[in-house]
DNA sequence: GGCTGGTATCAGTACCGGGTGATGTGAGAG
DNA sequence: CTCTCACATCACCCGGTACTGATACCAGCC
């Protein structure tokens, strides 16, 4: 059983604006506009968060003339998902296991 | 279906040590010594991050004597896994949802 | 060709949060 | 009671990082 969560991943994926996105783009595959006017954020700080995002491979990008859409993938969220439920079970079955005091 | 994942949690578990300090408390109950030999950080330094655990649900404290054993909560982090399950699963089916280029 | 709109990159700033040292508190041991 | 030890709290410094404005890039339209 591996308890070991992916730090980066997480550290990605837990900035309020990022997570949205990711939460936005779990629904519907949308491109920069779009994620402009649903966030209300501006495109600048968009297009910073989705470099973030992409370069965690948590996103891909598909040219469509001159828009980008992203695509959330899902194996990714997957995964992490996995390692927790992981932790989780590990957390539940050592529940007693208790160290003594030194 | 709830594709809402707890902003606060993750953030709370994105630092290294504090998820170091889950791991670890998976694998069994701990005192603060304890999590400073297995660590290597300092006493205050694991005491302001459990305290941070503490206030977001993630652990319970069980005072022994003069020490204080720290256990972690399963279901707080199955929960966790939960929502991005269900978070992969959106994405998943939702997947050739594409929204007009406007 | 020039122009416009969609997106990415860069440099600067401001702020949040993790690390640390000093100190407080409370329970046992003597 | 006093002293020690385990732990918590407080105040402070400092580095990473999220946000911004200016600018560069690229594709399609005229």
């Amino acid at each position: 059983m591996m308890t070991s969560v992916d730090t980066d991943l997480i550290r990605v994926l837990a900035d309020p604006l990022r997570l949205q996105i990711v939460t936005l783009l779990a629904k519907e595959t949308l491109c920069t506009s779009h994620l402009v006017e649903e966030t209300g954020a501006r495109q600048t700080n968009l297009s910073n968060h989705l470099r973030v995002l992409r370069e965690a491979g948590v996103v891909e990008t598909e040219p469509c003339g001159r828009f980008t859409y992203y695509k959330l993938r899902p194996d990714v969220i997957a995964q992490l998902a996995g390692q927790f439920t992981d932790l989780a079970e590990s957390a539940r079955t050592a529940a007693e296991n208790k160290r003594a005091c030194p």
